[in-house]
DNA sequence: CACCCTATGGGAAACGTTACCCATCAGCTT
DNA sequence: AAGCTGATGGGTAACGTTTCCCATAGGGTG
C-alpha cells in the first residue's frame, strides 16, 4: 500500500480529447473568446463538467491573467477593514476574479514583501489599504500591476485612489461637540514624522480637519492637540496629559476608536465620568464603538462603499491600463452615542 | 507619448546571460540545490542583485512549488483569528514561504470556492481555520494539497489538526464560577444541526464540556442550556430567556465573547448589575474582553501557539506527504476579570 | 465560374522555471 | 596507463495554458 500519490490533475488536453476538439477550442470556450460555435461551446462545457476540469491559475498566469486580485490589509485587527473587504468581494462577485489577502502587518518592510509577493504571483490587480510605504514605492508597484490605493489622500498619475474625506469627518465631530456647547475641545493625534505621509495619511488629515473646524468656529484659542499614537496606550497617555492640564478640556476627539478606548480608561481611573465630566468621541465606528457597554460617539466611514469603488476602479484599470487616474472621495457620517453630551455646567 | 507598457520582467535567462552561466545553474542557486560551487553561487547571486531579479511564482508553480501557503479564515471580524495568523506567519518567517489569506466568509459554498481557488493557484499547503464544510470535503481538499485543519476536533488520516481543548476550557469556566459559590450556572450555546459538526465543532465541545463539568461538580440538576447562535444577537436573546426563568441563574457562561456582549446588554436593559446580580463569562479572550469598560472574564486560547503548531505541521507534511496524521491539542487558560464574582446573597 | 469574404477550427510556439540526465574533468586507485 | 570516482556545470524536455497565425469550408458577389 503506497502513499496515494495525488492523482494527476485534469488538464485542458484531457478535456479536448474527451470532447474530440482541439485544446485551442477548449481555451476559447473557457475565456468566452471569439471563434467558437454554439455547438462547440456546448460540447466543451459538457466535457468540462464530466471531467470536473478546473483551469490551473499558475499556467494561465504564465501566459497572461491569473484571475486573482490581491488586497493588502495593514492590520487585520482593525475592525474597519473587513468592511472594505466586503465591498471589494461584493463587487467582484459574479466575475471570474478571486480575492486573496496579504497580511500587510507592520511597516514598510512587510509591505514591500507582500506587494512583491503579489506581483511575483502574477496577480491581475492590487488594492492597497492604508499603505504606509512612501509614494515612489507605491508608484513602483502600480507600474508593475494595476493598483488602487485606499485610505490615503495624495494622488498619483499611475494609480487610482479611494478615500473618505477625513478632514470633513473631523469637522463633523468638532461641530457636534460645539453644538452641544463645548469650547475646550482637545484632539489626540497619531504622531507622524515622514513629510509625505504628514499630508497623505488619514491621521494627518483628521488633525488638520480638527484645526480648521476649530478655527471656523472661532475657537482658535482653544486648539489643543496631543501627539501620541493610534493605539489604546496612546489614548491612555494622551488623556493623562490632557487631564493634567490646569484648565482641562471638556471634550476629547480621539483620532481613532481604539484611542478613545484608552481615553475612557484613563478617565475612569481619574475618577471622572463620561460624558458627565468629559465627552469623548472616536473615529471609524468600529464594532466595539457600537457595543452597549461602550456606546462611543464616532465617525462612520462608508467602508463597503469604499471597497466597492476600489474594486470598480481596479476592473476599469485592468481593462485599460493607460487610462487617466481617478480619485474618489466619500463622505463620512457622524454616529452620536452616549459618550458625548453637554459640558459640565 | 504612448502608455509606458510595463517593461519586460527580468527572467532567469537574463540572469544566466549576465552571469555567464546556464539557466540550470541559476535555478540551482535559487533553490539552494546540490551541484553549484561556492564561486558559482556568489557569481549568480551578484547577477541577481544587479538585475533585481525575482522568480515568477506562476512559472515555478507550473513545475512544482509556488512557495505559497494559503490560510482560510472563516470570519475576518473575529478578533481571535489574527492571533492564529500571527502564529502562522511567525513560524514561516525566514522560510521562503509567503502566506496569503482567503476570505472564507459565509458557509460551505464560499469555503468550496476559496479552497478550490487556492488549489487552482498551486498553493503548497493550506491551513483551514474553523471550517464548516463536511468532513469529506475537507478530505477531498487535503488529498489535493497538504492541509492542516485548525479549531475543529474530529481527526482524519489525511490531514493534521490543531485545536484548543474546548471541553477543558468550558470546565475552567464552570469550576471558576462554582468556586465563587455559584450553583445555578447557565450556558448559551450555538445551535448546531449537522450531525458531524455536532461532534467536531468547538461550540459543541464547549457545551459538552459545560455539561460534564456541571455533572462532575454534582450540579446535574442545575444544567441549563439555551440554544441560540454565536452572535451578539444570540447572546441578547439567550439572556432574555434566562432572565425570564422563574428561578433565574446567578451566572451565565456564554460560548463566545461576542455572545457575552449580548448578554451584558440584556442584563443592563433588565436593570440588573454585573456581577452584582449576575456573573457573566465568555470564551476566546478577544480584544474587547480586555477593554477596561468591559473587563469580561473569558477563556484564552493560545492563538499564536495554535498558529505556530499549524504552520509547523504543515511544513512537515509538505516535506513528507505520506506521513501519519497528527492531532495537536492545546490547553486554554482562564482569564478572570470583573464580570464574575460571588453570587448575590 | 472565378473570386473573395467570413466563420469556424486547429497547429504550434511561446511564457519562465525546474528536473532529469549527460558531459567533462581532476584526482585517485588499481 | 587504464579505469573509476565525485564534483561541477549544462542541455533540454517538460509543466498547462494562451495566442498568433494559418487552413478549410461554405456562401455570396462580380
Amino acid at each position: 500500500m503506497e502513499p496515494p500519490a495525488a492523482p494527476r490533475r485534469v488538464t485542458i488536453v484531457d478535456v479536448a480529447r474527451h470532447a474530440n476538439v482541439s485544446t485551442t477550442a477548449v481555451s476559447k470556450v473557457l475565456r468566452n473568446a471569439y471563434g467558437a460555435s454554439p455547438e462547440m461551446r456546448a460540447k466543451v462545457r459538457r466535457a468540462i463538467d464530466e471531467l470536473g476540469y478546473r483551469p490551473l491559475a499558475a499556467a494561465r498566469g504564465l501566459r497572461g491573467q491569473t484571475y486573482t486580485i490581491g488586497v493588502m490589509l495593514p492590520d487585520i485587527r482593525n475592525p474597519f477593514f473587513p468592511e472594505i473587504l466586503d465591498g471589494v468581494t461584493g463587487c467582484l462577485e459574479g466575475t471570474d476574479y478571486q480575492v486573496l489577502l496579504g497580511p500587510g502587518g507592520n511597516g514598510e518592510k512587510e509591505e514591500v514583501r507582500v506587494t512583491d509577493a503579489m506581483i511575483d504571483r502574477g496577480m491581475d490587480g492590487l488594492v492597497l489599504v492604508a499603505p504606509v510605504s512612501p509614494r515612489d514605492r507605491l508608484e513602483h508597484v502600480a507600474s508593475a500591476v494595476p493598483t488602487v490605493v485606499v485610505g490615503r489622500h495624495g494622488h498619483s498619475p499611475v494609480y487610482d485612489t479611494v478615500a473618505d474625506d477625513d478632514r470633513a469627518g473631523a469637522a463633523l465631530v468638532v461641530r457636534h461637540l460645539a453644538e452641544l456647547g463645548h469650547r475646550r475641545i482637545a484632539h489626540i493625534e497619531h504622531h507622524e514624522t515622514d513629510p509625505t505621509r504628514a499630508t497623505e495619511m488619514p491621521n494627518a488629515q483628521r488633525a488638520d480637519g480638527y484645526r480648521r473646524a476649530m478655527r471656523d468656529l472661532g475657537l482658535d484659542g482653544e486648539i489643543d492637540v496631543v501627539s501620541t499614537s493610534y493605539t489604546q496606550q496612546g489614548g491612555y497617555e494622551g488623556a493623562k496629559q490632557l487631564l493634567a492640564r490646569p484648565h482641562r478640556p471638556t471634550a476629547v476627539f480621539a483620532g481613532a476608536d481604539i484611542v478613545a478606548m484608552g481615553v475612557l480608561e484613563a478617565v475612569a481611573e481619574a475618577g471622572l465620568s463620561v460624558p458627565g465630566d468629559l465627552s469623548v468621541a472616536g473615529y471609524d465606528n468600529t464594532t466595539f464603538a457600537a457595543l452597549g457597554q461602550i456606546s462611543l460617539t464616532s465617525v462612520d466611514q462608508a467602508g463597503q462603499e469604499i471597497g466597492r469603488n476600489a474594486a470598480r476602479l481596479l476592473l476599469e484599470r485592468i481593462a485599460d491600463r493607460g487610462r487617466r487616474s481617478v480619485q474618489v472621495r466619500l463622505s463620512p457620517t457622524l454616529v452620536a452615542r452616549r459618550t458625548t453630551d453637554r459640558p459640565p455646567a
